[in-house]
DNA sequence: CGAATAGTGTCTTTTAGACAGTATAAT
DNA sequence: ATTATACTGTCTAAAAGACACTATTCG
């Protein structure tokens, strides 16, 4: 039987096909005490019982027959207790990219669709129905490198192939960051300049000139507007108050903001 | 039976849960008479019958258990005759996106991974197993607009939701070139800096200005390294012969060459 | 020859970045 | 008072873009 025979008869009935499973896994980002945090679980049963995962399920196709977004969606409002009106709707979603290799689950092969959020400070996730730990985890604590997201397992804390996929989604991260005003997804409503700019230094992992930075931000059309008000006290350690900005109608940053010392990266 | 054990259950025994049929299609681009083409095939079979569409397929998920990447190369070549060693080596292959909504398929839920591919000229394509026909069409003459890209069937030439996923495979290459020298894979291995601004030219679909355009591309470290030769003739109706250039060892473009005139996609 | 094209020179404007300086508020 | 911080001013270097110009080759 020739393929393409083979390929109509399977779509219309699929259990003579290849199993498949497809699955939505979520890279969730917030930024606490300064510092770039992940949404982990810890997973309840095997594989890779008692490892840190990345939030996710399988995607109901025929029950409710959800689309993609809608599982990312309903997986991270299951992990952190959001509700889809409530502070959810000020998540940033995108999707970030797909892993299927064989072998990246020992049990089946699993197509995972994994999404890439940005959040406000959030409150302490609860545990979800399957995992037996959810946690906001700094992403510096996990080791990662080139070298460990090659190698499943390397950095023994993540699950599957959850090591690479978050890899990607830092990398995605700081680049949105560049060309886009997705900054300010992570700040509450209302925001100063030296709380985006925190955002920028968590995500790039460096520092950056305040004055410069400052000036910038202000000059870009759409990335932010005034509101008019200030904070009700200075910084921490003195200071003026500092200006509350919203975010702007941008959907560009134009010209962008490139994070600094790339030489490294370009060959 | 909590969600949980019902995906447990599922994992080990995937006839047991929602049937998904996991397929990649390609969005492959090249440039032909100075024009951007896009490879489809026309269907020989319902649904969508006669009408064009991406070339894809089946993941093959047990037999060969084929990667992702793997899979779009293997439809790649199907559709265009090319074998991996050979000219298919020369084609540059990146996942796109996933598109996965429910009723995209009116069999069943089919989830498709799309990749992009960037190939220089090629020989026509041979029609594929499953296809009535397959060619390089431009991609000017399918009417594409936002609008026809959100709504299937408003191009009337596209099956399934193919229009919305060429569309976004074409910003993701203009978006592509700005940022990367990917713009030489369009290219034969030895190629002139005229040859270049032609693909920047085809894919952007504006013209640029071919002085600036050339001390750039020179300026930027790693884009095109000379191999001191020069064409055998000059250009159709005159002017001096041009020099040859390969492809240099730059991943990305640095500072990158950024396309004019995006003012009103900025917000 | 005339026209088209490859490649370079030069000038202006925009942007990035270094650095300094002032005013404000916490301790 | 001291110190940290918000924000602005200024200068320099890098880059983008407009324009002009020369040299070469085709028809």
């Amino acid at each position: 039987m020739p393929d393409s025979e083979q390929d109509f008869l399977a779509a219309y009935d699929p259990h003579a096909y290849d199993p498949v499973a497809v699955t939505v896994d979520v890279v969730a980002l917030t930024i606490r005490d300064g510092a770039l945090h992940v949404l982990l679980v810890r997973r309840g049963a095997p594989p890779f019982e008692g490892m840190w995962a990345l939030p996710g399920g399988f995607v109901r196709s025929v029950r409710d027959a959800e689309d993609l977004p809608d599982a990312a969606a309903r997986e991270l409002a299951e992990e952190t207790g959001l509700s889809a009106e409530g502070a959810l709707a000020r998540v940033h979603l995108e999707q970030l990219a797909t892993y299927g290799g064989p072998g990246r689950d020992p049990r089946m092969r699993v197509i995972s669709v994994a999404y890439l959020a940005f959040a406000p400070e959030l409150p302490d996730p609860r545990a979800g129905s399957d995992a037996a730990d959810a946690a906001w985890v700094p992403v510096g604590s996990l080791g990662l490198t080139e070298a460990a997201a090659q190698r499943p397992g390397t950095t023994r804390r993540l699950a599957f192939d959850h090591a690479r996929i978050l890899t990607d989604g830092l990398e995605r991260a700081r680049s949105k960051l560049e060309y886009t005003p997705l900054a300010t997804a992570f700040c509450a409503p209302e925001f100063t300049i030296p709380e985006l700019r925190a955002v920028y230094e968590a995500v790039w992992g460096e520092e950056l000139h305040a004055g410069n930075f400052h000036r910038k931000v202000l000059s870009v059309p759409g990335f932010v507007e005034g509101t008019g008000e200030t904070t009700e006290r200075g910084g921490r350690r003195g200071g003026p108050r500092a200006r509350l900005y919203r975010a702007g109608d941008a959907r560009l940053l134009h010209p962008a903001l490139l994070r600094p010392s790339r030489e490294e990266e370009v060959r």
